[in-house]
DNA sequence: GCTTGACATTCCAGTTACTGGAAGGTTTAG
DNA sequence: CTAAACCTTCCAGTAACTGGAATGTCAAGC
């Protein structure tokens, strides 16, 4: 099948393929005779790894690891295990800034009149004041 | 004072200061003799206020718009707050967005032995088996 | 006066994971 | 035959810096 089939079974775009397989993420796919890059079943199901992989935020270099492991039929489950993990703790440094930001302008939102006056908590913040 | 002077002073690297002038966030510096930047106590204020507004996640171009806020006085209130509360929305889905991956993630690790046996409810997953 | 180290300058490249667009070749339907 | 809908490559842009190279300047010590 075309790039184009293979990106909608994948759930992705064909240019994201394409990137892909410039980064090395996926091996340069076989072409047609007309230079029409071909894929297979097994191609689309890496795809929708990758797919996966990404929406749960893995890094494209992460994945690449994960794929070794994937096809590694004699990998250790700790050595995936690991990495999530891994990922879980940054995910959870992530909402964690993400919260103390959040905190931090809610309580400043909510001191802020919100009017037509020009004083606002918010810049005075900003600026330094207080 | 010179350019790592200031940004000592308001907490960034000298090279961040550049690129904020680079990129128009801030005007540019008047130069010494030796084309040294020159920089005072009211341009320092304004780099401690974009610090202040990155630390909490606002982007530059955001931080363009707070800082001519900032600077006219007879601005109203609501429309700081409004941008602050844009924020706080993006932030909020931000950390949702996280979340759910978090919690997709914790369960999968949790199902997995993480010992040397390579089967992985966290590849299986991936591979979309089941 | 000279050297040395810590500054400063500019410009280019790299980071992440795509995405848009240009210029062109191919295939398919009508 | 033509027009749409594919495909190809390559270049540029995104966000917000950061590192590094090549070069210039300044202050202190000998």
């Amino acid at each position: 099948m075309n790039i184009g089939e293979a990106a909608a079974r994948a759930g992705m775009g064909a240019k994201t393929i394409r990137y892909y397989e410039s980064v090395g993420l996926i091996a340069a796919a076989p072409r047609g005779g007309n230079g029409y890059r071909d894929y297979g079943m097994a191609e689309v199901q890496t795809l929708r790894f990758i797919h996966r992989a990404r929406s749960l935020g893995f890094s494209v270099a992460d994945i690449a690891g994960l794929l070794a492991l994937y096809r590694d039929k004699k990998r250790a489950s700790h050595d995936v295990k690991s990495m999530a993990e891994r990922h879980i703790a940054e995910i959870e440094r992530k909402i964690a800034e993400l919260r103390t930001m959040q905190e931090t302008l809610l309580d400043l939102a909510h001191r802020c009149h919100g009017d037509a006056r020009p004083d606002c908590p918010i810049l005075a913040d900003f600026a330094g004041e207080g």
